[in-house]
DNA sequence: TGCATTATTGATAATAATTATCATTTTTAT
DNA sequence: ATAAAAATGATAATTATTATCAATAATGCA
């Protein structure tokens, strides 16, 4: 089977780490399926599927590491699981912001920035690190509302 | 004892809901404790010094119930815990955004926002709405980095 | 290619946050 | 004061996530 993206292969060789079938497995998910937010429990079953014999604990331990190395990010949409996706440090992954439902949890992604929007967060995000000293990675932006669909039953 | 905020009391009246003691505590520790983001534990914790007799299933209840009511907004820094803060629909409650540190899990609240960026957002929030049709009603920004005391310990 | 070393895994138990249950207590309107 | 209904607190039940540890698989080298 291919080991997947040889920069990730390499990196994690270079720490010390090993490119193990199940990592493989779980990179393959998410490079798969751009767009989709993913919890432990959703990737553990697509995971099973492909292989029967990867446990839970190694889901969970996957995702921390590959979060640890950048690959994919932490969210939280307010529905009690954790969630993930692929950063933007990864090709053909657009940076991009999230609409949630708050009403059924629908997540939306957007990816339409206006130049004025783009250089506005610039600014901000080198003013809000020289004021507060803080060395900015990224951001997460939510817009919390009601979607279509939840606002016509009303 | 004073039974809190009157707007609050009668919006709770008005959907049958009761001001009863418990709930009027912990909105005082909101109140009382701006720029805070208490999580479910540590309301338990202070009320219970006010008030020993108070469940840990009541702030629960409690905290749902308020963020329902869009009297508290519900966050999530990446630690595990759900944390809560005053929205700025209460009054003396200024509008901001978040640094938070995902090493210690420091958050800092900034204020300063520039014309510029309201306007800005103001317009990314209506042509959001109106591409997605999707009634906004309130955003989440969140800038992650590595903060001051962090940052030089490496 | 076979082997030794050691990172990783899977099964399982342990934690920890949140939610559900239900008899009892408060609140509120009369 | 009283009756009806909402809310509470003690507690059990769920659920997501972490820790443990013997067994397995990946890697570099002979
Ligand atoms: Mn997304
Ligand atoms: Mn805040
Ligand atoms: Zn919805
Ligand atoms: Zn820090």
């Amino acid at each position: 089977m291919r080991r997947g993206n040889p920069w990730i292969c390499k990196r994690m060789r270079e720490e010390g780490m090993r490119m193990t079938q199940a990592r493989a497995i779980i990179l393959n998910i998410f490079a798969g399926n751009q767009g989709e937010h993913f919890s432990a429990q959703e990737i553990f079953f697509i995971a099973h599927r492909i292989n029967p014999g990867i446990g839970f604990a190694t889901v969970y331990r996957t995702l921390d590491l590959l979060a640890q190395m950048g690959i994919i990010q932490k969210l939280e949409f307010g529905d009690g699981l954790t969630r993930y996706e692929m950063t933007e440090a990864m090709e053909n992954v657009p940076h991009h912001h999230h609409l949630v439902c708050t009403e059924c949890g629908k997540v939306i992604d957007y990816t339409e920035f206006t130049d004025e929007e783009k250089e506005l967060f610039a600014k901000v995000e080198k003013e809000l690190s020289e004021k507060y000293k803080f060395k900015i990675k990224n951001h997460i932006i939510q817009f919390c509302g009601i979607c279509n669909n939840c606002g016509e039953r009303r």
